[in-house]
DNA sequence: GGATCCGTTGTAGCT
DNA sequence: AAGCTACAACGGATC
């Protein structure tokens, strides 16, 4: 009798599931526990905790995947809460003979990494094979590509072209990376064991019953404002909306420019992202990278569709580029001994300053929106998280990007460890592979700017600064340059009712182009 | 080896 | 409405 654990890290679905069909197709295998392991910081939850909408998201999430391996694969999923080291310590210790295997997913993180070097550390001496599966949470294995004799960190698509070509079995136009997996048509769940380490003594303290994790998702969503409750997590949602937004809209797909879409909202709804809103499926592990490339590819059948870096595609490739370079560079989440990062001389925290740009109350109407839309709902469209983070950090505040970074961290249901380090480097203007730090966003991208619909970006604003509910369009990027009769006729005295800018936009660009030249300077004078 | 080009997605003002 | 230009000007790759 062969038992394999299959251990659901950051791969919450069915399909392209390569640890389950690996457990379920293994003639070695007789029966397989599949298990889920809730870090503690989900459960008890602090200052500095992710917010219940990223928990939410999480909940639903594994909730929906015990439901699909109940309803699918007369199956089910042990869910425990805290250090997995002790977890499987204890596990192991009560089943030492039963189990043969120890399967999972790789994880890239820091974190991640860690427990799996104790795990194995764990199991040196004993006869449970482990077995780490590459390439779930990305289309590339990560770390063969950068243990490569020839890998140097990329820094631009050219570099990250390459890599794939290099690395995937391409067809004609260097794109098709293979198929994604069906989900296992059968598994042999060990039922009795499940229950009986359900019912230990010992594992107790960790384990949470199906029901408690249900009721509070529940609890969760029944305190969350209307409105805020938009995206559903779960495999089955991921799945229809990549068929809606992506198998189903080929249009979409293949006019996808991300530099030109509108930065708020689909027309019509004011919580439907203007792109795929698919993120927190991917970085929940609801839906798998590799699937959504293949269907993109799809969608692409003519040759009149846009190429990366703007397509879909060149997101997606830039994803596997932050990837590769959170594990290849040293210290990628810090601004300290990261050669991905130039020591700039940021500005002494501003406690009021970066408050007033985390609950949205800066003065500047689209900034604002964007910041109250990540903290009621947990997603900001990418234009926007271009524009205020450029606001906090080169911008506008003179704020250490790794202030920002924490607080998206926190909040966005779509948190990924590498991306976020990754694009907060590139939008704060020190990383190699940023753009020039002098083009700085517009924290007022009126209708003069190629890159926003002015009446769906004043309606966004709208919906989100309700203070500004009656502003005429023409004034609603910058308030305060309404006329008192204006304002008045408004409903909404700037200054009173909605704020004031917290600094003089153009002034503060201009001081702080000189600050990060001089920063430069220092740099390459060695200072 | 100095000049030139280019970089996932800038802005403002003009035609 | 889309495209041009000036703005100010980094840093690595390429010629």
């Amino acid at each position: 009798m062969s038992t394999a654990i299959v251990w659901f890290r950051n791969i919450l679905r069915l399909h392209d599931n390569p640890v389950l069909s690996w457990a379920s197709d293994c003639d070695g295998i007789d029966t397989i526990i599949p298990i889920y392991i809730l870090d503690d910081k989900w459960v008890n939850q602090s200052n500095h905790s992710p917010t219940v909408n990223r928990k939410k998201f999480l909940y639903e999430s594994i909730l929906g995947l015990n439901r699909n391996l109940e309803e699918k694969l007369q199956s089910g999923i042990l869910i425990f809460s805290g250090n997995a080291v002790e977890i499987f310590k204890s596990i192991f210790e009560m089943l030492d003979t039963e189990i043969t295997w120890l399967l999972c997913d790789f994880c890239s993180e820091p974190e991640g990494l860690k427990s799996m070097d104790e795990i194995q550390l764990l199991l040196s001496d004993s006869s449970i094979q482990t077995k780490v599966f590459p390439a779930v949470s990305t289309i590339l294995d990560i770390e063969k590509v950068i243990r490569s004799e020839d890998f140097i960190n990329p820094k631009s698509l050219k570099d990250i072209d390459k890599i794939f070509a290099n690395n995937l079995e391409t067809d004609p136009d260097g794109y098709l990376v293979g198929e994604s997996l069906a989900p296992p048509k059968q598994i042999k769940p060990n039922i009795n064991v499940m229950q009986s380490l359900a019912n230990n003594d010992i594992l107790s303290k960790y384990y949470i019953p199906f029901t408690d994790l249900q009721q509070e998702a529940m609890k969760i969503d029944s305190n969350l404002e209307t409105g805020t409750h938009y995206f559903l997590g779960g495999e089955n949602e991921a799945l229809v909306r990549l068929k809606r937004k992506v198998s189903d809209s080929h249009n979409f797909v293949n006019d996808f420019s991300k530099p030109h879409s509108v930065s708020t909202n689909e027309q019509g709804n004011p919580l439907e992202p203007s792109t795929t809103g698919l993120s927190p499926y991917i970085s929940n592990g609801c839906l798998s990278v590799r699937l959504l490339w293949n269907e993109c590819r799809k969608a692409n059948f003519n040759s009149s569709h846009t190429k990366p870096p703007e397509s879909l595609l060149g997101q997606l490739m830039f994803r596997e580029m932050f990837y590769l370079l959170s594990r290849s560079v040293e210290n990628w989440d810090d601004d300290n001994a990261n050669t991905n990062c130039k020591p700039i001389e940021w500005g002494e925290y501003d406690e009021p300053k970066v408050t007033a740009w985390e609950l949205g109350m800066t003065g500047f109407p689209y900034i604002d929106a964007m910041m109250r839309q990540l903290e009621s709902t947990g997603w900001m469209h990418h234009l926007g998280r271009h524009a205020v983070s450029c606001f906090l950090t080169r911008g506008q505040l003179w704020q250490n990007w790794k202030i920002g970074r924490d607080i998206f961290d926190r909040k966005l249901i779509d948190s990924d460890w590498a991306l976020n380090n990754g694009n907060w480097l590139w939008l704060a203007g020190v990383a190699p592979f940023s753009m020039p730090y002098y083009r700085v966003y517009n924290p007022c991208p009126d209708s003069k700017s190629s890159l926003n619909a002015e009446t769906v970006d004043a309606d966004f604003i709208r919906y989100w600064v309700p203070e500004l509910i009656s502003f005429p369009s023409k004034y609603i990027f910058e308030p305060h340059r309404a006329s008192l009769e204006i304002q008045r006729s408004s409903n909404c005295i700037i200054g009173q009712d909605y704020p004031n800018p917290i600094v003089n936009r153009k002034e503060s660009r201009k001081e702080n182009l000189i600050r990060f030249k001089e920063s430069n300077a220092n740099l390459s004078k060695g200072n």
